[in-house]
DNA sequence: GTTAGCACTCTCGCCAGACGAGTGCTAATG
DNA sequence: CATTAGCACTCGTCTGGCGAGAGTGCTAAC
């Protein structure tokens, strides 16, 4: 599995100059561009070697190598450095993290959208149910004539509402009432800690009202369901048109197809989540569709659930800028957390 | 202007196979398709004239014919029938329209989504900024320390919000009690209604709190302001990677580009929207990046807003069905917003 | 072990020729 | 006089061959 410096040596110049240029690369090429101090001689009959071991190939008898998959997998498990931000990078990040004003979701959006500019490759965010531990106020706010909004505001500042039907024998007076008391009991409880006892008074308190009590209540119940769902969200996608590994536009269709229906793409995402970097290259994919992409990605925690953050590109992906990114964003969402409990 | 029946005939057969082919259209093709009890000369005859009055033109000398721009126009204007939409289709659209269960704004983007899918085109809406009438509540609830929200719904069921400082010196009560003020003073108001004097009533009722409620009416000024602007949602963007004119990567690149930047993409749209379909077909678009795309579109009134719904597609497109489909969909937009009203 | 040199391979772009779809024109027809 | 059959002609596309160029592998010399 050791390979000799010289050997390192050329394989990452391959890599970079391939990634670079996506053309097949030659032995001159390497001699030249990264001044070697060996004949291009030398390079070819390393190269064979190289070849012989798995980490190079050639699309022709006559043409320059390319990495194969497993040369890219023993330059980002042996060789690679990651790239850090430039300066003005952090400072757009940090910029990012000290908006307070945004909630949680939205910031983490805006993180995806950056980690797309930065990289020029496409990025996904998992963000994880908000899984909120109190209810801060419950409301029934009067509508149009019939029709009420259910409104909740939990903890963490996530606003969860509903249309309902109100029938005719509730005035708007009722439904402050009934309102108040929805809200006396849930206000600054746990959802866990919602009891017997406490539906109990509310039903008791309101008997007259059963039928638009069990409304709401099952409405709220099937809100809390349904808002518990994670979100996955998608920046970038345009970004992998510039790569001339796509010009293929069926291929092209097929990966912006899976791009655009998030349910599908939740499947190529890992479920080993570390908080380190990951990288998986073409084929180590098991999903069919990206065994031509990579992926580099790293787990975060929201609320101490566990979400995903992550860059798609072609496998002939810049592996260091992608994965520098990845890990100082992490970072920044890090950040945020910690600044938002205080 | 006017063509005699057969010259109408023969555009029309010629319109409807390049629209289903993408290829020319020789004159043996048109007698065969389209059963017409003349020769292939003759047909040649008329293509040749059709040609002369600048409807059709010629790739190239020794192939079929593709309708011109003007040739679609003259279809559109004198030859189409819109094509109603199907029983199943139908079906589709009364049940979004049933489903009373969203705010308008969703309807209005399932709209958009069915539009596409029906169609295979992209589509586009532009929702206007629903000016509300009335505040129905305006509240003030704490999260964190030192955070606050404050949350406005309005009279159509829009719920606006944003996050805030909350100075250390008020405390949970205080909160409480300037919103119950602030709601005292808004609720049920005309937000063109609120004169000098209920702010002089809230500035007093709360003096000792100037500084939060300064920064309360602050915050919903500007939030007033910044949700005021109309949205635009586009779908069905992929659609356009079907139709084989945009086989050109780069054209293709410009296009998805300007559909992804909602900007950029008001800019192409007619502001002369009557309530009727229009068309505009190629160089009759402004926009540069358009002119060899079709625009099939409509107005409609959202709250007595203008707001407008149409479709985008090749110049080579099925008008008779996207004009079919952006009726129908505009007379549903019409149905929903009368059920809103009773 | 390294390097210079050389024959060999394979791709790519270019060109010529065959093919075929479709036209325009002419002359014949009702 | 409109319509039609027939035919020569045009032009795009497909195919195969050819030369140039890039890059290799191998051998022999250092």
């Amino acid at each position: 599995m050791t390979l000799d410096e010289r050997k390192r040596q050329i394989l990452e110049s391959i890599v970079k100059d391939y990634v670079e240029t996506a053309e097949p690369v030659g032995s001159r090429a390497v001699v030249k561009k990264y001044a070697l101090n060996i004949s291009s001689a030398t390079v070819r009959n390393e190269m064979a070697d190289l070849e012989d071991m798995g980490y190079l190939e050639q699309p022709h008898t006559s043409s320059g190598r390319i990495p194969s998959e497993r040369g890219f997998r023993y330059y980002v498990d042996y060789i690679m450095e990651k790239q850090q931000l430039s300066n003005e990078e952090i400072e757009m990040l940090d910029q990012l993290v000290d908006d307070n004003e945004h909630e949680l979701s939205q910031f983490i959006g805006r993180i995806g959208y950056f980690l797309s500019q930065v990289t020029n490759y496409a990025s996904f965010v998992v963000v994880p149910s908000v899984k909120f531990e109190e209810f801060r106020t419950i409301q029934l706010i009067p509508l149009e004539k019939e029709k009420a909004l259910i409104l909740l505001v939990t903890d963490t500042g996530m606003i969860i509402h509903r249309k309902i039907d109100v029938p005719p024998s509730v005035d708007e007076e009722d439904l402050e009432h009934i309102g108040r008391i929805f809200n006396q009991v849930f206000k600054n409880k746990k959802i866990s800690g919602i009891n017997r006892s406490d539906l109990k008074y509310l039903r008791e308190s309101l008997k007259l009202k059963r039928k638009i009590v069990d409304r709401a209540l099952e409405e709220i119940d099937d809100l809390l369901k349904n808002t518990n769902d994670e979100k996955l969200l998608v920046s970038g996608t345009l970004n992998i048109l510039n790569e001339p590994e796509f010009k293929d536009l069926d291929k092209l269709r097929r990966i912006l197809r899976l791009l655009e229906a998030s349910d599908a793409f939740k499947d190529i995402i890992p479920s080993n989540l570390s908080e380190e970097v990951d990288i998986t290259i073409g084929h180590e994919n098991k999903l069919e569709d990206i065994k031509d992409l990579s992926l580099v990605y790293a787990g975060y925690k929201s609320y101490g659930e566990p979400g995903a953050i992550g860059l798609l590109g072609p496998v002939r992906m810049e592996y260091w800028k992608a994965a520098g990114t990845v890990e100082a964003v992490c970072r920044a969402i890090e950040k945020r957390m910690k600044l938002k409990k205080k």
